[in-house]
DNA sequence: TTGACACATTCCGATATAGGCATATAATGA
DNA sequence: TCATTATATGCCTATATCGGAATGTGTCAA
């Protein structure tokens, strides 16, 4: 089998730069295709393909105005996500962490010298 | 071109459902490739291979002991994929968020009916 | 109806997977 | 040195992209 689709997940639709980009910008309020495309420097076609993924995962929404269709974020799915990656936060932010990097160093180079442990 | 590489940061390598798993894992401490492999019901070559994606984004470290390689987490690549996503807490925490979404979706329904509706 | 504008979709080509399987490499012990 | 255990890699296949260009669709205005 080939990677896990894109459109599965809010996990795989962030995965891409400039996803995270229109994503970023809808921050500022609902927009128009040609507009992001403008402001990111991308060809229409490739704007409306980076949207419909992220509507595939629900990121965001789309309501017609008139000949326009106006994007707007949906930050929900991004719940998850943060809440995810939030279940590491104390391996990285605790002072531990960084302690415990230095032993694990300091065993590797013990380690490295005697070469017979196998206390592990 | 084809999709970014994987390899190239945290936000590719946690796309897949997979490596998560093995991150999870490791929050528990140390394992060697065959524990991980066998707890997460992959081959022992599947297992290497997420690994060496997670090693090449810095999200593992390993260490040779004795005949085995010790994977443990170095969850410090997460921190700033915890802060991007973090960016919009305030989009899906917010009440006006749910508020906002009903008046969208009355205006959307609203338009599906009419369906000749220009007033947008 | 026709033309213009805003988007969406399709087709194409190049590439990057992920999985399965076989095999190479490394470390240990007899 | 040879066998064994633990991992890493290479090869192959099917598939999922992403980008580009062309084209289809929908809406509005004259």
């Amino acid at each position: 089998m080939a990677r896990a689709a894109t459109t599965s997940d809010a996990f795989n639709a962030i995965a891409e730069p400039q996803r995270r980009e229109i994503l970023v910008l809808l921050r500022g309020g609902e927009r128009p295709v040609t507009e992001l495309a403008r402001d990111l420097g991308m060809t229409q076609p490739q704007a409306s393909k980076h949207l419909r993924v992220l509507r595939e995962v629900a990121l965001v929404r789309v309501r017609g105005a008139g000949k326009q269709r106006l994007y707007g974020l949906d930050a929900r799915g991004l719940r998850p996500v943060h809440e995810w990656v939030g279940g590491f936060e104390r391996f990285w932010s605790e002072s531990f962490d960084r302690l415990d990097e230095y032993v694990q160093e300091l065993k590797q180079a013990r380690q490295e010298e005697s070469q017979d442990d196998d206390d592990q």
